[in-house]
DNA sequence: CTTCTTTGTCCACTGAGTGGAAAAAGTAGG
DNA sequence: CCTACTTTTTCCACTCAGTGGACAAAGAAG
């Protein structure tokens, strides 16, 4: 099948598919409403919509008294990819233009093998998908990198945990191998995305989304947009000093929160305690494991071992510290805690509130939730899913 | 005089008025190569601004080697009045359409003394100014009150160092006594819009503007506009942790930042080591003055003395600290420092720049000047100037 | 079969905005 | 003084987005 390569014309019809895309098929009449458009206009930006074959109208809807309505709904055959690229894993999921997800996959990865190998990778993953019949091809995709990304180029700039990906032309280059439009975008961003279009943050404008897993980032919405800074790197707050002296971390200075609390702090805290004795149970899953990870020490604190509660709450307590500062500063309608880190569950949850609710002023904390992530390791394909539908919704 | 009560009709009108504010007079040919809009158009939006006085066309430029052009500017009687509220005294400033000050008063007063005996003050300041021949009336007006604001309403909420102002109908009774349109904000947000229109953030589209006075504040802008968050509190980073298990805090918390270095703190503490005779310099300073203020600490430095020079440069270490974690949070292209304690100057400065440069990552510091307010204590009234004028020139 | 409701289409009209021509008012040079 | 060239402003016919009312289509309810 020939791929769609049509946008939209002009605001009203970028306004119509976000309509559809959001809020499901629709009769010209529902649309009405929803637009303050006269009933003549939109059916003229509907006709046009209708001719480019990005939506379509099939079959009749059941009468409401009148006359029956003709049901306008997004091409079913348009198909959307969503790439997260983790520290340690690749999710990639297919979605329709509604985003619904049709098909998801999850592989061990490890993107410090640089971007070749990872690509590699991700175009098998995608191929295996289109192979199982849910896509002819793709008429967009969307990726996440766990790094600060040139937004207008999608290009990663030093990234941190991945060196070998500086510069590399990630939108340009996927672009090729897909032959349809990518957007590239920072990781914890699109996880905010996620959990706006289909999550936790659908109703609210302004809110922060924290990403705890082998890192520690913050997505950052600003009047429904996401904030991405002067360079692209806003939301970093992995190395914000958390502990005055604290612990070296790889960026060079001390204390930083990333080196207190996160998936990789957390591994080498807990391996580093069942080593010295401290809890049996986390010794034990030691030797069978081979090496401790953030989600045998949630397997302990579900089973009570005192040793990965208390790590869990000081960690907790770490972040919290460093969240509480950030509401005071942004004052947030809502804080999303997400990422690998969630298995923690509601321990790391309630120490974070505890921390926030006692340090922040109470005009920021009065009405704030704190809550974790619904969609889980779904929440950044969805948002890189939404980011390349927002782009390719918007006119020309 | 009437007051002229006219608002543009559309946003081609406002964005000319803006133009015109911005960039002075000018004809309509060179208002024709900014606005993207026919010459035909143009001109007829033009007429409609005179029809309604906002604007006028007085005289004819000189020639540049054809015909000569008509003069448009801005209605040369419009004022505007400008009121900033600190914690220990008012500045009130009366600006003609382009925002140019034509007076400034600024007078010792006390928040705390409540709503009713401050505005009696600032309505005599008015007065004076009036008096004087500046302004037979006022076209509208900006109040900057130190604490955080109910945006649309124009209603201060629980403020921390006016208890007595909380929930008092600011813009409603001010428009009243004025009579004319009155907006209201905290007063690091119109810092922020004043150096934004006049000084060094011109431009800028997302910086941070911190302001040290009393107490210590944060004026956020994104995308050019201020953000105050949901409640209204965003950039009150006053009582952000700067010191573990630190001093006692006003708010009932420790180690806020507020309460290790801004003003207050400041005279407090040289109050103490003048008292324990740790500088020959501040004690004499206190004994001629009776009490120390941030200002005898700041003349203090300047003489060389080394427990002032201390004291300011820990204060800076500790604001330096903060700062850092906010750059990188947000990522600015921009942090302006203002407030009172400006006068510390270079060597504040210097501290807060060594800290933030240390901590924050190098992507988010690479480029990122960290300067002085340009405009001193005149950026609160040219920023509320602004706000009023932002608000009148914006269609109905 | 009639009446009422809802949906969708058609069409004349309004008003924003364009672009080109011409008028107005200069400068520069012979 | 006259001519050629510029720049600014005005005028006007034309396009096109968008409106609102009339009307047709299609069904529900009695």
């Amino acid at each position: 099948m020939r791929r769609m390569t049509a946008r939209p014309g002009n605001a009203h019809q970028a306004r119509l598919l976000k309509l559809l895309r959001d809020g499901g098929p629709n009769s010209r009449a529902q649309l009405g409403d929803q637009v303050d458009l006269s009933r003549s206009k939109l059916a003229v930006e509907v006709d046009r919509l209708l001719e480019t074959g990005l939506v379509v109208a099939d079959g009749l809807a059941a009468s409401r008294g009148g006359r029956r309505s003709h049901n306008i709904r997004l091409n079913p055959e348009l198909r959307f990819l969503g790439v997260d690229i983790g520290a340690t894993s690749v999710d990639v999921a297919v979605t329709n233009a509604e985003l619904e997800t049709l098909g998801h996959l999850n592989q061990p990865m490890d993107v410090r093998e640089g971007p070749v190998a990872v690509f590699e990778q991700v175009l098998a993953m995608a191929a295996k998908l289109r192979a199982s019949g849910l896509a002819e091809g793709f008429d967009g995709a969307g990726i996440g990198v766990p790094g600060p990304v040139r937004f207008p180029e999608g290009i990663p700039v030093a990234p941190p945990i991945m060196p070998g990906w500086d510069g590399f032309p990630v939108r340009e280059a996927l672009s090729q191998e897909l032959g349809c439009p990518v957007m590239v975008d920072n990781d914890v961003n699109l996880m905010a995305m996620g959990e706006q279009h289909a999550g936790v943050a659908r109703t609210v404008a302004d809110f922060l989304c924290v990403k705890i897993g082998t890192g520690i980032g913050c997505g950052i919405v600003v009047g429904g947009e996401v904030y991405r800074g002067t360079t692209g790197s806003a939301g970093d707050i992995g190395h914000i000093q958390a502990v005055p002296d604290g612990r070296p971390c790889a960026c060079g200075n001390r204390g930083c929160l990333e080196a207190h609390f996160s998936g990789a702090a957390l591994a080498r805290d807990a391996t580093e305690a069942a080593q010295q004795g401290l809890s049996a149970e986390l010794a034990s899953r030691l030797e069978t494991d081979g090496g401790l990870t953030a989600v045998d020490v949630a397997a302990a604190a579900a089973a009570g071992d005192a040793t990965a509660l208390d790590l869990i709450r000081e960690g907790g307590n770490r972040t919290g510290q460093v969240i509480a500062g950030l509401v005071s500063f942004f004052n947030p309608g809502l804080v999303v805690i997400g990422g690998g880190v969630t298995g923690l569950g509601h321990t790391l949850l309630a120490a974070i509130r505890t921390q926030v609710y006692r340090q922040s002023l109470p005009l920021a904390t009065g009405n704030l939730p704190i809550v974790l992530g619904e969609l889980g390791p779904a929440a950044g394909v969805i948002g890189a899913a939404r980011l390349i539908s927002d782009h390719l919704f918007s006119p020309a």
